[in-house]
DNA sequence: CGTTTAATATGTATATATTAAACGGTGCCATACT
């Protein structure tokens, strides 16, 4: 069956978008594919249309279990029934009725943590998988080396249950993460689809203020001034609540702050309040965004900066969706540099505490996996990530073999191997946050800037670029009754321009 | 950096002030327990 005719009897398209034809032909003929779409393109017709050529089922990885509802959802809409989301929200009872029925599947939703899950391994290995897709691939390179290491395990999965094709999707990666991606799956002769991960219709700015006191006035100033609706990223929790709190005493309606410390309940409610333009602002801290469709959000304002420069992009690249012109605001103050550079050093164990574990081990007899852990948590200040990034560490070089520590492999060889791992991680993401960095600071075209760092050029520069090539800010204005614009009047503009001029870079 | 939590000092009771140290973000899963 012809790739069009399918796509029109099944998914009502007389086309396909740009990208997509390309990327379903390779999957199709067994290649393994990585494709680089911008948000919006249209990334699960990739992987969902083949299924309806191929033999077997589709197996998709996904980071996160509302993404995987959602999809589920999706097909279900399209009166697709053979789907499955295979996690946590299943009971026992249903995750046993799926395990002994998976091949009546044709979708398989699932979490890299779920892969690791011995006996739905083993049903996936007895099943015929038509393609294997990793859907929001960035996370194996973002999330997989330290924070969820079962990301790096779905290679042994791949081995496991023979090789099928591969399908890795994202939007943003630079040529250095996708080499990750690649390696990181084991993935050997790669097709690669890759676009532009430009938005020209996300004007992009940088203000440089003094302090913190003055970010919060500038930022209640933009939030009355910009047209909504939109999102405010900071770097914590308690920040995130505060800026939320203060807005709505400034008499703002439809703002929440979301993070992930809250109630997972709240969290749907105010990301479904968000969706349905029932709010009109979210004060938030990474959590937020990932799986996001919303197609009007018209701002993303930076109080805090982020790590890296890809996490910069996926976050203000959820503004703007349905193409209308939307702006990025980043707020920088010279202090602000201690909370990444904390975050990036606070994220790997310290040597001192490998040496403590190391000696815990030794005098560690016939001792539970989760009796050490809870030492290690009180003991060591090891929290859950760091734990399972040392244990996966320790599997990897044979000290840990099937729940138990071979004594043997714990010695000053496998310790400074271990080491090794956490000052080169650990230094390769000071890299990026100093790329970061740089880019707060660059005297240039923004754009092209950013661009740069993803190996492309500026193809089309949007009249709108960025503050250095100059942005008409009374674009992005709400103009709703003039109720807040009016408050902006010349006087006040010029206190702006004054601002802007003058707190520029030195 | 700014904020919160833990630790010490005071001074003779049980708190309160001061100072030092720690922390900051992202999610799956399972299992025990309310």
């Amino acid at each position: 069956m012809r790739v069009e005719t399918v796509l029109r009897e099944k998914f009502g398209y007389d086309s396909f978008r740009k990208g997509q034809k390309e990327i379903i032909e390779d999957v199709v003929t067994r290649k393994n594919v990585i494709g680089l779409l911008p948000t919006g393109a249209g990334k699960s017709i990739c992987y969902q249309l083949p299924a309806y050529i191929m033999e077997g089922s589709v197996v998709v990885v996904s980071p996160l279990l509302s993404l995987m509802e959602d999809q589920v959802a999706q097909l279900r809409q399209i009166g697709e029934k053979r789907v499955i989301a295979f996690n946590s929200f299943r009971t026992f009872e249903e995750k046993r009725y799926a395990i002994a029925h998976l091949h009546t599947f044709k979708f398989i939703f699932v979490s890299p943590e779920m892969l690791q899950y011995d006996r739905f391994a083993h049903a996936l290995a007895r099943l015929k998988v038509a393609l294997f897709v990793v859907d929001e691939a960035h996370c194996i390179s973002q999330w997989g080396h330290e924070f969820r290491t079962d990301y790096m395990k779905i290679k042994d999965c791949l081995q496991q249950i023979g090789y099928p094709p591969v399908l890795a999707l994202t939007a943003t990666a630079t040529k250095e993460v996708l080499h990750d991606i690649t390696v990181s799956l084991g993935l050997q002769n790669v097709a690669y689809h890759l676009h532009s991960i430009d938005r020209p219709n996300i004007a992009i700015k940088v203000e440089h203020l003094r302090g913190m006191e003055e970010k919060k006035e500038r930022l209640y100033e933009l939030v009355q001034q910009l047209q909504g609706p939109g999102i405010i990223y900071c770097s914590s929790r308690v920040l995130s609540e505060q800026l939320a709190e203060a807005l709505k005493e400034k008499g703002m309606d439809g703002v929440e702050a979301y993070h992930g410390g809250m109630e997972h309940e709240k969290r749907m409610l105010i990301q479904q309040q968000f969706m349905k333009d029932q709010l009109s602002i979210i004060s938030s801290t990474s959590a937020f965004g990932m799986g996001v469709n919303k197609p009007n959000i018209r701002f993303v304002i930076h109080v805090q900066y982020p790590t890296n420069m890809e996490a910069y992009l996926q976050e203000i690249g959820r503004a703007g969706r349905d193409g209308k012109n939307s702006i990025a605001i980043l707020l920088s103050t010279p202090l602000d540099d201690e909370v990444p550079l904390a975050m990036v050093k606070e994220e790997l164990p310290t040597k001192a505490q490998v040496r403590q574990l190391y000696t815990m081990l030794m005098k560690a007899n016939d001792t539970t996996m989760e009796a050490l852990e809870m030492y290690c948590t009180r003991m060591i200040g090891l929290d859950e990530a760091k734990w399972r990034f040392l244990t996966y560490q320790l599997e990897l070089l044979g000290v840990i073999v099937d729940s138990a520590v071979q004594k043997n492999k714990l010695n000053e060889d496998t310790f400074h191997r271990i080491c090794t791992i956490i000052e080169s991680r650990v230094q390769h993401k000071l890299r990026n946050l100093y790329g970061m960095k740089e880019w707060l600071h660059t005297e240039t075209c923004r754009r092209e800037a950013y661009l740069r760092i993803f190996g492309e050029t500026v193809e089309n520069r949007p009249v709108n670029c960025c503050d250095r090539c100059g942005i008409n800010l009374t674009a992005y204005e709400r103009t709703d009754e003039g109720k807040v614009s009016s408050l902006f009047s010349w006087p006040e503009e010029l206190r702006q321009l004054f601002r802007i001029e003058g707190m520029g870079d030195s």
